[in-house]
RNA sequence: GGGCCGUUAGCUCAAUAGGUAGAGCAACUGAUUCUUAAUCAGUAGGCUGCAGGUUCGAUUCCUGCACGGCCCA
């Protein structure tokens, strides 16, 4: 253990000789920060509003002292807040307590009136002052805060209290989130649940996590999509739907994937993709606005315009352009020949992964929202072909920045069909592709009951995110994102640990 | 999985053609009743990520490992 958490232990201990309780239960907080600064800001330098009783309470984050007065600063879930203390108004023992005892990282509560320093800051005279919580450890240095990576991944906590911007990434991923539900309410969305542990894993291409349900003794998946229970509730009668929540794939880390992840599943009857599309940009773009009261962002030095319309491309004509490749009608020889000039030949060398690879290579190129229209029937498992084309499927991803920030298709309800195509992914599973579907014989029977047809739409919350924050990494918007075990954390407590033992 | 970079005081960072580690903030002792990265004087704080190697001597050079970051698959 160490000297400083040693040192302040006993301090708390010689608080409670004293009489003060260095923990207490509460305190009548009246106002926030940010009220007593916008409700106080037209004060004049100097002036007071002694009348006003206001109690404020927050964490210590700097300490000024000047002798028998100081000025610090208090901050609370929205703002920073400077308050002055002077002993002849909270009188000696109060100031004393204040001076010994109450140190930066501390909570304390305080209640008096508000009034414009001499400089012009709103500032709280201190009438009374308590102690909310001790803090046994030293906080961030107040100017640089936290800057290692490993602390603000690992004790977020640290970097939200050093950090004020972490809390405003934050801030804006719970808003987007809470404009999507608005947005889906008005437009008559039921919110509904399905389970997350799964039997068998579907509705996308990756590798699951496995656990084990002791009650059954059988292994389960953690899941990797909404999508198949939500067509389940399709089925059942639901006909506008969506779910918020965690998806997990037991896949890479990068700045792009975390395993556990938040997505958003959309499903409406009797739409198809094209109903997808126009809902799509209507909810993103006033996400956008509601959260920023602007269309238009910068992510990474880019300018980004999420303003309706967005444009809509054909997959096979935008890699036409690209590459010179016509992925339907030229032969796979051709294919894989543009495939060895970038060294990209995938290992399952069938046309559904080598359209894959090449899109891969050009998806870098579009910038701006687009939608990116008509998959190919192979790699699209779960969606209706097209009414006009049946080598490809009423698919699309919105793309932006060259990332891909969902999925949506007219949803493939043909029992038969979807059985068919379930096989197939069967095959590549036996040819060792391990990302391709588990073949779900309780959804095909689900669809042999008779599904609507019905437009399903997939976004990814987290990109969006990433987007509105400007972060580089998706671990900037997942306040806790997977990390490696802290193994520093023991050893912190290793004396402890060892006397228990013994 | 491969390549490159990093790891020094609680935090943010210095340093050395190999010669026993410094600053600011935080902490501690004083001074200071309108400061705001307050100021001033002083004190204490380090197995330089871990384990080996080379050397009279390693924080510095070499190897391995751990953790992190960036790039690639």
């Amino acid at each position: 253990m160490d000297d400083l958490r040693k040192i302040k232990i006993a301090e708390v201990e010689e608080l409670r000789l004293k009489g003060y309780n260095p923990y207490p239960y509460k305190f009548e907080k009246t106002h926030s920060n940010r009220e007593i600064k916008e409700k106080y800001s037209k004060l004049e330098n100097g002036q007071t509003v002694e009348e006003d009783n206001v109690n404020v309470a927050g964490r210590v984050m700097t300490i000024r002292y000047h002798g028998k007065s100081s000025f610090f600063v208090l901050k609370d879930s929205e703002d920073r807040l400077q308050i002055y203390i002077n002993q002849n108004a909270v009188g000696k023992e109060r100031y004393e307590l204040f001076k010994e005892h109450i140190k930066i990282g501390d909570f304390v509560g305080v209640k008096g009136f508000p009034f414009k320093s001499k400089t012009g800051e709103v500032t709280v005279f201190t009438k009374d002052i308590e102690i909310l919580s001790k803090a046994i450890r030293p906080m961030p240095e107040k100017w640089h805060g936290i800057k290692d990576k490993e602390i603000i991944y690992k004790q977020r906590y640290v970097d939200m209290i050093a950090n004020d911007a972490s809390i405003k990434n934050f801030k804006i991923r719970f808003e987007i989130i809470k404009a999507i539900r608005e947005f889906l309410w008005q437009k008559g969305f039921v919110e509904v649940e399905t389970p997350v542990l799964h039997h068998l894993t579907g509705g996308a291409s990756a590798r699951p996590f496995v656990t084990h349900l002791n009650v059954y003794d059988i292994n389960m998946y953690l899941r990797i999509a909404l999508e198949l229970y939500l067509k389940r509730y399709i089925v059942g009668g639901f006909e506008k739907i969506f779910e918020i929540g965690k998806c997990f794939r037991n896949e890479g880390i990068s700045y792009k994937h975390n395993p556990e992840f938040t997505m958003i599943e959309i499903y409406q009857a009797y739409a198809d993709y094209n109903d997808m599309m126009d809902l799509t940009e209507e909810m993103i773009s006033y996400v956008v606005k509601k959260v920023l009261n602007t269309e238009k962002i910068v992510y990474q030095g880019v300018e980004i315009d999420f303003s309706r319309p967005w444009k809509r491309i054909k997959m096979r004509d935008f890699i036409a352009e690209k590459l010179g490749v016509d992925i339907l009608e030229d032969p796979e020889e051709k294919l894989i020949q543009v495939l060895e000039k970038y060294d990209s030949v995938p290992e399952i060398k069938d046309r559904g992964h080598l359209i894959e690879k090449l899109w891969d290579l050009v998806e870098d190129e579009i910038v701006q929202p687009t939608f990116l229209m008509d998959y190919p029937v192979e790699i699209s498992p779960l969606a209706k072909r097209h009414r006009e084309d049946p080598r490809v499927t009423e698919r699309f991803e919105p793309i932006i920045f060259g990332r891909e920030i969902g999925n949506a298709f007219s949803e493939l309800n043909d029992p038969v069909d979807q059985l068919q195509r379930f096989l197939k992914q069967q095959e590549l599973r036996n040819m060792g592709d391990e990302e391709a579907q588990m073949l779900d014989l309780d959804f095909v029977r689900a669809l042999e009951y008779g599904m609507p047809p019905t437009g399903g739409l997939g976004i990814g919350i987290d990109r969006i995110a990433m987007f509105l924050t400007d972060s580089p990494s998706i671990r900037d918007i997942i306040p806790f994102p997977t990390t490696k075990p802290d193994e520093e954390v023991a050893k912190e407590y290793e004396d402890i640990l060892n006397v228990n033992k013994t």
